[in-house]
DNA sequence: TCTGGGGTCCTAGGACCC
DNA sequence: TCTGGGGTCCTAGGACCC
């Protein structure tokens, strides 16, 4: 999908369409998740700190993220890559690798001849990338190829809104003039180490030798590299695989300083993995304590334990004793739980089972209501710019900004026209929270 | 300008075992 | 007396991806 999350937002929100829109963390530490192509051309991107973003763009629409929204609009595109086959290996909520030979035009692509083969791929990717359009009004991009390398790279010149096929045979002579960077598996530490090396280009990558390589970058990465670096790739799509971890952090405004308040945050972090934990059915052995201090140096302690659990007791007790053992001189930056080395559970019977499945539809709004109740005397309402609400005179709406003891609201939505705007109170008891609206007008209204 | 949150995979050393 | 070879598990750190 093509800037997936700003997307949304503007699909959502008629009055932003055609205008620069920045999803991302909103408070001082926050860094951007999702640019919409307009804020692009101003050089903002992702992973750019919040701040940076403000002044590079600073009209654009900043927004904190509608993970309702993005899951609902990702099952429906997921749905239609499903129907090209069952093998669908999703890589996030915009991303999927799907094996066509695998689905129902697997026959006909092994029988085509060349030409024919090429004519029905785009034919399909085309049928695709209206159908995603028909479904959510959003555009998705395409790259074809006969490995998930080479489809990947071709999907990246495909966006935004396009679809590129590469040829079968034409591997080497696509990737040769790239910069090593190009290759999935090379960041900004592996560069370094072949620049230095005097390897800047896949062709040059190709040229050294495995060998080289290997010496270089290691046993199994430097064999990758070489591998992709001469077009081979035989990884198989994979559908959705267990999560092998579950871990959940926090990098706090101000960094804290104080023993006592660490490991007041620790347990509160804890306490939130194990939910995700359970809501997922699953339990785990090893728990792992993530500190990153006040100069970004990161640390992790982890402990594993004689069988895995998911004992609320137990686990925030391990993530507290862990974090006893770490010096915080100087301050921290950011706290981090998790549990690894996940296994199902299996001891239950059928009745407890159902029981945890009907508690994980509510684990959001669960976890939601503990983290209201850390501050019971603050029953003043966040609004978070972006987020959908309800007035009970004006209807559905967003929040566009808040301040001062007064909340800003556009009134639109995905199938009107750019809304009004209206301010009112933040504790106005007219104004409500409410869930995303699909970004489709449902079938049979009318109203609007 | 000052760096999120959720993951995966790999490496390397030490303990331990046969 | 002067110290094998191989395997697995645990811990810590780091690179990378979206």
């Amino acid at each position: 999908m093509d800037a997936f999350f700003a997307a949304v937002e503007q699909a959502a929100k008629p009055s932003l369409r055609g205008k620069p829109v920045i999803v991302g963390g909103l408070g001082g530490r926050g860094v951007v998740s999702t640019a919409s192509y307009e804020a692009r051309r101003f050089g903002v991107h992702s992973a750019m700190p919040m701040a940076q973003a403000r002044r590079l763009c600073p009209n654009a629409a900043f927004l904190s993220g509608r993970f309702e929204a993005y899951r609902q609009n990702s099952e429906i595109v997921m749905g239609l890559l499903r129907q090209l086959s069952p093998l669908v290996q999703p890589l996030s909520l915009d991303e999927a690798f799907v094996d066509l030979e695998a689905g129902p035009y697997g026959p006909a692509l092994a029988e085509a001849d060349h030409a024919t083969g090429e004519r029905l791929v785009t034919a399909l990717g085309e049928d695709l990338r209206a159908d995603i359009e028909r479904r959510t009004g959003l555009t998705g991009s395409v790259g074809a190829a006969g490995s998930k390398l080479m489809a990947k790279i071709a999907s990246e010149r495909a966006k935004p809104d396009g679809l590129v096929l590469i040829e079968p045979g034409q591997e080497r002579a696509v990737l040769g003039p790239m910069p090593v960077r190009a290759l999935p598996g090379i960041g900004p530490a592996t560069e370094q180490v072949l620049r230095r090396a005097g390897l800047n280009t896949v062709a040059e990558l190709a040229e050294a030798g495995e060998a080289e390589l290997v010496q270089l970058l290691g046993r199994a990465h430097g064999a990758g590299i070489f591998q992709m670096s001469i077009g081979l790739d035989d990884r198989p799509v994979v559908p959705d695989q267990d999560a092998k971890s579950v871990s959940v952090e926090d990098t706090f405004e101000v960094d804290l300083a104080d023993r006592d308040r660490v490991l007041r945050e620790v347990e509160a972090l804890a306490a939130r993995c194990v939910r995700r934990l359970r809501a997922a059915g699953r339990s785990g052995r090893t728990v792992v304590l993530k500190v990153r201090r006040f100069d970004f140096s990161t640390l992790t302690r982890s402990e594993t334990l004689r069988g895995p659990t998911d004992d609320e007791t137990v686990i925030v007790g391990t993530a507290r004793r862990l974090a006893e053992q770490v010096d915080i001189t100087g301050g921290v930056r950011l706290l981090g739980v998790g549990v690894a080395q996940l296994a199902d559970y299996t001891q239950e019977d059928l009745f407890a089972q159902a029981l945890r499945e009907e508690a994980a539809e509510h684990a959001e709004e669960a976890e939601a209501e503990a983290v209201e109740e850390e501050a019971p005397e603050a029953a003043v309402r966040r609004w978070h710019p972006g987020q959908d609400v309800e007035h009970a005179e004006f209807g559905p709406g967003w929040v566009q900004g808040s301040g001062v003891g007064r909340v800003t609201v556009r009134f639109e939505t995905p199938w009107s026209g750019p809304g009004r705007v209206r301010t009112f109170a933040v504790d106005d008891p007219a104004l409500e929270p409410s869930r995303a609206l699909p970004l489709r007008r449902p079938e049979g209204s009318s109203d609007g």
